[in-house]
DNA sequence: CCCATTTGACCATA
DNA sequence: TATGGTCAAATGGG
C-alpha cells in the first residue's frame, strides 16, 4: 500500500477565500478531523477483521472507537457552526455577487475534494491488526499513526528492545491518577526492513474506566457496508452489526432504518465544511 | 511555576 | 543474569 501521508499545518492560520477576503481560523476543526482520521483508520481495522471472528475485548474497544469517534465529530460540527456563523453574511454576500453557474461549479469542485478528502482519509490510515494476548488482556496493531487513537496518554517511559533499532516507548492513561484508569499502551516503531516504513506497533493493555470513555451510551450501529472505492477488496458488504458497549455482545441488525450515528454526524461535517475556500491550507493535507 | 517528557535506576520475571 | 516494565528525579517548554 502507498502511503501519501502528508501533515496538517501546525500553527494557527487564516486562510482566505477565492476572492481573498475572508479570513477565519480553522485550526480547532483541523485538529478534530485529525482526530477523525485516526478514529476512521482503527474502526476500519478492526470491524473487517471482526467480519471473521469477534473476541470480547475487541468488542469492547469498537464501542470505545465508536464513543470517541462520535464525540470528535460533534466536535467539529459545533467548532464550523461557530466559526461560520460568523461568516454567513459574508459568504451570502459573495454569493450574490456571483452568478448562478459559478456557484455551480464552485460547489461541484469542492463537494468533489471534500469526497476525495475523506476517501483518502480511508486509503492512507488503514490499521492492520497484528497480534492479541500478549499478556492476558492486550491487543496490538500496526499503523502509520500511533498517537491519535482518541485516548489522551502520558508517556512514563522509554527503553531499548534487544535486536531492535527502534526504542519502545510506555505511555499510561492521563486520568490514572484522579480515576485510577489502569489502561497503558506501548508504541514501537518497526524495522523498514521487515515492513512499511514508517509502520508502528502499538499494543494496549487493560480497559479504560475514565470518565471520557465511559457511561450510558445506546448501543452502537457498526456497518460493514462500505464505499469500494474506500475499502479492500475482501471486505464483506452489506450486513451491519449491533455491538452493545458494556457487554461487548453483538448481533446482525435487521432494522433497514438503522444507520451508522457517525456517518450522519459525518454528512453534516462534509456540509459544513463545504464552504471552506478551495485554497485552504485543509485540502494541502492529501493528493488529490 | 506547572506540567509533560526524558532518562537513569530499580524491580520483576523468565 | 538478561530483558523489559515502572518509578521518580531531572529537565525543559509554555
Amino acid at each position: 500500500m502507498k502511503l501519501h501521508t502528508r501533515y496538517l499545518p501546525q500553527s494557527s492560520s487564516t486562510c482566505a477565500d477565492e476572492f481573498g477576503r475572508f479570513a477565519c481560523d480553522h485550526q480547532p476543526a483541523i485538529n478534530e478531523i485529525v482526530k477523525v482520521q485516526s478514529l476512521v483508520a482503527q474502526l476500519r481495522a478492526i470491524v473487517l477483521p471482526a467480519c471473521e471472528m469477534m473476541a470480547d475485548l475487541r468488542s469492547e474497544l469498537v464501542s470505545e472507537l465508536f464513543g470517541t469517534l462520535q464525540d470528535c465529530t460533534s466536535k467539529v460540527i459545533s467548532e464550523l457552526q461557530t466559526q461560520y456563523s460568523a461568516h454567513l453574511i459574508d459568504v451570502d454576500r459573495r454569493r450574490l455577487a456571483m452568478n448562478i453557474s459559478d456557484c455551480k461549479k464552485v460547489c461541484a469542485k469542492k463537494k468533489s475534494r471534500i469526497n476525495s478528502f475523506f476517501i483518502n482519509l480511508m486509503n492512507t490510515s488503514s490499521w492492520e491488526k497484528c497480534s492479541s494476548s500478549r499478556y492476558g488482556d492486550s491487543t496490538s496493531y500496526m499503523t502509520p499513526i500511533p498517537h491519535y487513537d482518541g485516548h489522551q496518554w502520558r508517556k512514563y517511559g522509554q527503553k531499548n528492545i534487544k535486536n531492535s533499532k527502534h526504542q519502545r516507548s510506555y505511555y499510561r492513561c492521563t486520568y490514572k491518577q484522579e480515576q485510577n484508569c489502569m489502561a497503558t499502551k506501548t508504541v514501537q516503531q518497526q524495522e523498514h526492513n521487515t515492513t512499511e516504513p514508517g509502520m508502528y506497533t502499538v499494543a494496549y493493555y487493560g480497559h479504560h474506566i475514565c470518565k471520557a470513555n465511559t457511561g450510558p451510551a445506546p448501543p452502537h450501529v457498526i456497518e460493514t457496508s462500505t464505499p469500494q472505492s474506500a475499502m479492500s477488496s475482501d471486505s464483506i458488504i452489506g450486513s451491519q452489526e449491533i455491538v452493545s458497549p458494556h457487554t461487548g455482545s453483538h448481533k446482525i441488525l435487521e432494522n433497514e432504518h438503522a444507520t451508522l450515528q457517525w456517518t450522519e454526524d459525518m454528512q453534516g461535517l462534509l456540509e459544513k465544511i463545504a464552504d471552506v475556500p478551495l485554497d485552504s491550507d485543509i485540502w494541502e493535507m492529501y493528493q488529490f
